[in-house]
DNA sequence: TAGATTGTTAATCGATTAACAATC
DNA sequence: TAGATTGTTAATCGATTAACAATC
């Protein structure tokens, strides 16, 4: 039974809530044998316990002990597992500029399995540099590359979208074109799939919504 | 009754659907005089049209005319009322790093109304340089000040947090503790608000809560 | 043992969708 | 006029909260 539930695509709500449970034991750096309750989940990431196990129930992650909590690093790997980061992800990201740039050294993506493989630009002058990721470097190529690169690394499946709002449509069609399955777009501009197209995830604008939200907060608290 | 429903706070949903209603205004562009349908909406945003009409039945933007739709410039000032970017919102950027620069020259802020005033930073190096923002010089202070800053601008009630993890939350407490009221944290570290402290609006980590969903999206499409 | 904490169900709450009369 | 589209209510759906037996 809770085998299923693992298999049932959460919402978005809930991916958030991993996320932060996640952060939750990167922050607390516990030690991998002792325990953490619901209650003190709830303490750092602000999510109520009886919404933690609630989540805990549905994603099938049944390893509490009463009186105790959840084993830390079998909690770890749950959750991983869950954010199918377990086993790494590797993006490019197109849009060499400040934001693309920025973004490739987000620590984010260090800590955290998930890796920023190659930066793309039209730019002249940024292709053929390379981006040094805390000793790493990270080439950018050229756009027209894209195709040629994404066929020689068929493991790049996302791609993180931060060209100028005026190409960015442009832009994702021929990621989607070449075969790329998720895409982040943080331009403001609301990009559209193709009508076709089938099983690309796209996610809008996370910077510009996280602004909004908070803007409209502060000017509209009690 | 109307009147009353406006006045009512939004759930962060309506929100970010509000916001892409006013993106989908500024993408398509029309004259002031046109009409743009719940239906077109729905075509650029993605949103239903029933979930349309029902926003702006209850943000009391009842302007709509029966086979035409809602008036063009209307809808546009009604949506940036709601968004509380009508008159234009000042934002300091702490931090001002790659990520900090970037944001500072993003495009939401200079189309939409919201403006970076200034920037703040530790590294000596970089205290005292200006960011050049489409010709318009943004100068960096020192973390120090901050206070100094606040009071002589009160206008200013939003910071965007770019410093490093292993600081957000000492300079988080620092803002909260100079009074003020809203803060969008981009470093993937959960942060929390001091124990006593109302009204001060915390948006955590937009950045990374995408790229958790796009790969959890990616991995698990059927 | 008594207290704490889980897993799970049921109750509540809120948000979305559907429906349709009104009417331009 | 007929068709399109709104504003609004009601029905449905989904997500959160509350409750509590089980038990370590």
């Amino acid at each position: 039974m809770n085998k299923n539930k693992q298999q049932n695509k959460m919402s978005l709500k809930v991916i958030t809530r991993v996320s932060f449970y996640y952060e939750a034991l990167l922050k607390l750096d516990l030690p991998g044998d002792s325990y953490i309750s619901s209650k003190k989940l709830e303490e750092i990431t602000g999510v109520s316990c009886n919404q933690v196990r609630q989540d805990f129930f549905y994603l099938g992650i049944s390893i509490g002990k009463q009186k105790k909590g959840y084993h830390v690093e079998k909690l770890f790997h749950a959750l991983r597992k869950v954010l199918s980061i377990d086993k790494g992800a590797s993006v490019i990201v197109v849009g060499a500029g400040r934001l693309g740039r920025a973004l490739s050294e987000y620590k984010l993506f260090k800590v955290r399995n998930i890796q920023v493989d190659a930066l793309f630009d039209i730019k002249e002058d940024l292709v053929g540099t390379v981006v040094d990721i805390k000793g790493r470097k990270t080439p950018i190529y050229h756009v027209d590359k894209l195709g040629e690169y994404l066929s020689e690394n068929p493991n790049v499946k996302i791609a993180l979208l931060t060209v100028p709002e005026s190409c960015a449509q442009e832009i994702l069609d021929e990621l989607v074109e070449l075969g790329i399955k998720g895409v982040v777009n943080y331009s403001p501009r609301i990009l559209k799939l193709p009508e076709k197209t089938k099983a690309v995830q796209l996610v809008n604008d996370s910077i510009g919504a996280s602004l909004y939200k908070v803007v409209y907060q502060t000017y509209h608290r009690k």
